[in-house]
RNA sequence: GCCGGCGUGGCGGAAUGGCAGACGCGGCAGACUCAAAAUCUGUUUAUGGUGACAUAGUAUGGGUUCAAGUCCCAUCGCCGGCACCA
């Protein structure tokens, strides 16, 4: 072939035909297998497209394609997750409506993505700013409020002082905003939740239902954070009142030295007036409150707390008499907000013993040998044995937990109880940029859901969608929207000014793909029943307790509604490491290491970037980009270019080459599907390297060659298909199968070892009898064999190895 | 502290318990060229030897096995997540 290999020419001229002929749509033909591939949309920011965002949507093109070429109606979708604070402080910063934004920093992802060659199905693009979207979820949440699992709280929440807006939990990192950095704060605001706490075991159960890389599944658990364990009463000495706690060890009730309660409990203020020194302990509640959340765990080292002089306690189980303190390391947010405290089997109540010398009672031992609870706390629970305590004594600790629960139980002091670490979902923001809460707030009827017909309730266009810092909303200025009737009892009534969080639309974008224009329901049964659940969903481990957690919930919640047609939305999930700048840093501007695909495709084309961020490693791990690699991988492609002038006029597979071929088909097939897509690019390189040995390529290997490496780089091999005159379309060819009794070689050499050290290699068939092999290998290191043999292996297609005494 | 993951040439990384270092990058040597780039060929774990070959070698120390990068125990180091959740 006398023309070079011009990747900006070829790339537009297929991209131009696959648009033309709809090669990727996906029909809604529900008689054929369908497969359903999902990556995360990306949320269209300002800077474009970064070299992170093709690494996961090129490995589940590859799979899109493979699938096609297997006889699947694949869907694989692309949208748009464009609500969101970065949009809004751009549109404030430089006065253009965030709705413009938007749609310029689309239009830019949209082109960037397709000259990237993704097999997307344009047809489905959705976007959550669309009020036609948003539409649905609004009556989403209008299904949850009505079901009570929205509600509105007065509630202390994470307050971003740069954003001036609330945040999640899972928003705040190390006391700081997830997105700005900036300090997080408490404050008390009336905040719309979610009780995603009434689902939390339904979450984690259905991970048993679902394959997702282990580490989600770890990841998920510990974030609800279910445990099971007892609240028990503890008699308060001459009050009617008891003191009640949660522990997830019941069995070390006998080793109670002291309970703690946090500073916010309400009992300080209940027996007040029994308190004898309430200044000192007022003192330290308002120490404790000043303090944010952050700081109570970052001074976690150091126990705080103020013993309560005129209250105690009795230990229910022996009648012990106990003291009671106040310290911060208890949080009112967990369990009952009190605490007993085995100093002897927990690192917590063992430290603040020692700092106030409280006394540390031992009640259970260890099988493996003595524990010393003086030195530390005792906690292991799988060699435990309880020793001073009663009637569980010589019960190994599971056992004995069983035990007293039971007892409590039946004497009336105690209940089993299982906590969860999840809380509650906070919905709102005071912003501008979201999708508006369909609530009015009626004074005589409380907070009215607005009709269904009235959906989707618009955002209105402001004058200013600066944020305030009394709190409030841009919306909450604009009164002509915010005044309306109520729709209960018509009478005045203000609307919801507060927007939903960036989650919520992507909370369900996966359902809206399957049918996204209809304007009836967020989608048909019909089509849900035949496109959902999605068969493998990749994205960033970044969102395996936000998105992917919020996304689980309300298809959970759809799913208990009789909405969705099952419980859970995923089959698969995987997840794909980050790429580093060259340094091996995280790439950003400030330290100068950004790589711009823009800049990747320009010079070295689409299918060089795709070839190589499949090839630089490992998927789920991170990898540092290296600009010498994409070089690499553009001769790769040249070579495969060249090919073409070495493909001969014979067909079939050449003899030499016939077990070659089958072995790189079943690699690469299955590489594919397993996300070794680096090993799958390794083989094909070796393949060509054999072709170029040979000096030769017939019309059938290089036929195979081209649909392997169609899905890395499309447009190549499209081209280079058509080029060679093959038939039809590349995109519409079968993918091809592998014989497996061909992926074997009929003579092999394999390797003969003496006292496991290899000597020699032999030639010999493939299925050689043992006799055969062994004979053959001593023959071969005739030499070497000095001693008595006293064992002989064979390993057929490995080695044998011969064991022998000197 | 707890929970995950990882540790292999100069670099990115391969190896169902069965010949460690596939494939790529970089280096070195050569071909082509007036020259350079590009391309092509050879070579490239270390040590010794012209060589065939020998010895050592997958973070460290032990163990299981005919055979260990891979399995088990302990230690060190790195990365990620959670972090006073009783």
């Amino acid at each position: 072939m006398e023309r070079v290999y011009n990747p900006k020419e070829i790339e537009k001229k297929w991209q131009k035909i696959w648009e033309d002929e709809k090669a990727f749509a996906a029909p809604q033909d529900f008689t054929r297998p369908k497969y359903y591939a999902l990556v995360e949309f990306p949320y269209p920011s300002g800077q474009g497209l970064h070299v992170g965002h093709p690494r996961p949507y090129t490995a589940l093109d590859i799979v899109a394609r493979k699938r096609r070429m297997e006889g699947y109606n694949v869907l694989y979708p692309m949208g748009w997750d464009a609500f969101g604070l970065p949009t809004e402080n751009y549109a404030i910063k430089n006065h253009i409506h965030p709705r413009i934004v938007t749609k310029n920093n689309v239009k830019r992802f949209k082109g960037q993505l397709q000259a990237l060659g993704y097999s997307f199905d344009w047809d489905r693009e959705i976007n959550t700013t669309d009020p036609n979207y948003y539409h649905w979820t609004q009556w989403i949440f209008l299904k949850l409020f009505k079901a009570g699992l929205a509600y509105k709280a007065e509630m202390p929440i994470n307050w971003c002082t740069s954003c001036k807006v609330g945040l999640a939990n899972e928003e705040v990192i190390n006391g700081h905003c997830e997105r700005c950095g900036a300090e997080v704060v408490r404050r008390v605001k009336s905040q719309w939740m979610l009780k995603i706490t009434e689902y939390a075991d339904k979450l984690i159960d259905g991970l048993d239902t679902v394959d997702y890389i282990e580490r989600v599944k770890v990841s998920q658990k510990n974030w609800i954070g279910r445990s099971h364990g007892a609240e028990v009463d503890f008699p308060i000495k001459d009050k009617e009142e008891k003191l009640r706690i949660y522990t997830t060890r019941p069995d070390t009730l006998f080793g109670v030295t002291y309970m703690v309660i946090s500073p916010e409990h309400p009992y300080i203020e209940k027996f007040a007036g029994q308190i004898r020194n309430l200044d000192e302990i007022r003192a330290y509640q308002e120490q404790a409150a000043k303090k944010s959340d952050f700081e109570r765990s970052e001074l976690a080292k150091e126990k705080t707390g103020v013993m309560i002089d005129g209250l105690t306690a009795v230990n229910p189980v022996n009648g012990v008499e106990i003291p009671i303190w106040v310290s911060d390391y208890v949080l009112m947010s967990y369990g009952t907000g009190a605490i007993m405290a085995v100093p002897a089997h927990d690192e917590r109540d063992w430290e603040f013993a020692k700092k106030f010398h409280m006394p540390i009672i031992q009640v259970v031992e260890s099988s493996k040998g003595p524990v010393d609870v003086n030195e530390a706390a005792f906690t292991d629970v799988a060699t435990g044995r309880l020793v001073n305590s009663g009637f569980i004594t010589g019960m190994e600790v599971e056992e004995a937990k069983k035990a007293i629960t039971e007892y409590l139980e039946k004497e009336g002091i105690g209940t089993p109880k299982t906590n969860y670490k999840l809380r509650d979902w906070v919905f709102s923001r005071q912003r501008y940029w979201g999708e508006p809460i369909p609530i009015v707030k009626c004074e005589k009827c409380g907070y009215v859901p607005i009709p269904e017909e009235e959906l989707p309730l618009e955002l209105p266009e402001v004058e200013s969608y600066m944020p305030t810092d009394t709190g409030e909303s841009p919306l909450a200025a604009m009164r002509e929207w915010v005044e309306t009737t109520c729709p209960c009892c018509g009478g005045k009534a203000e609307r919801e000014t507060d927007t939903m969080p960036q989650w919520a639309g992507s909370s369900w974008y996966f359902i809206r793909y399957i049918d996204p224009n209809n304007d009836k329901e967020l989608a048909s049964r019909e089509a849900m029943e035949y496109w959902l659940p999605v068969d493998w969903y990749n994205g960033g481990m970044e969102h395996t307790t936000l998105h992917l957690l919020y996304s689980r919930f309300w298809h959970r919640f759809l799913y208990d509604q009789g909405i969705v047609n099952c419980p859970e939305p995923y089959k698969k999930r995987t997840s794909h490491g980050m790429i580093l700048g060259e340094n091996g840093e995280k790439m950003s501007k400030s330290r100068g290491n950004v790589v711009n695909p823009d800049d990747i495709v320009n010079e070295f084309g689409a299918d060089t970037l795709r070839t190589y961020e499949m090839f630089i490693g490992a998927f789920d791990l991170s990898a540092a980009w290296s600009q010498e690699g994409v070089r690499g991988c553009r001769r790769f492609l040249e070579r495969v270019w060249k090919l073409a002038d070495l493909v001969t006029e014979e067909s079939g597979y050449s003899k030499a080459l016939e077990t070659k071929l089958h072995q790189t088909i079943k690699k690469v097939s299955n590489d594919y599907e397993s996300l070794k897509y680096n090993t799958g690019i390794a083989a094909m390189m070796a393949l060509i390297n054999e072709f170029y040995r040979a000096g030769k390529v017939t019309r059938d290997e290089f036929k195979t060659l081209l649909i392997l490496l169609n899905p890395v780089a499309p447009h190549i091999t499209e081209e280079l298909w058509e080029s060679m005159g093959y038939e039809g379309r590349l995109y519409q060819t079968e993918w091809p199968k592998w014989e497996e009794e061909k992926t074997v070689e009929a003579v092999i050499e394999i390797a003969v070892q003496v006292n496991g050290k290899v000597r020699a290699a032999i030639r010999i068939p493939a299925d050689a009898a043992r006799e055969e092999a062994i004979a053959a290998a001593k023959e071969a290191v005739a030499d070497k064999l000095t001693g008595t043999v006293v064992k002989e292996i064979y390993v057929p297609g490995r080695l044998v190895n011969i064991v022998q005494k000197p």
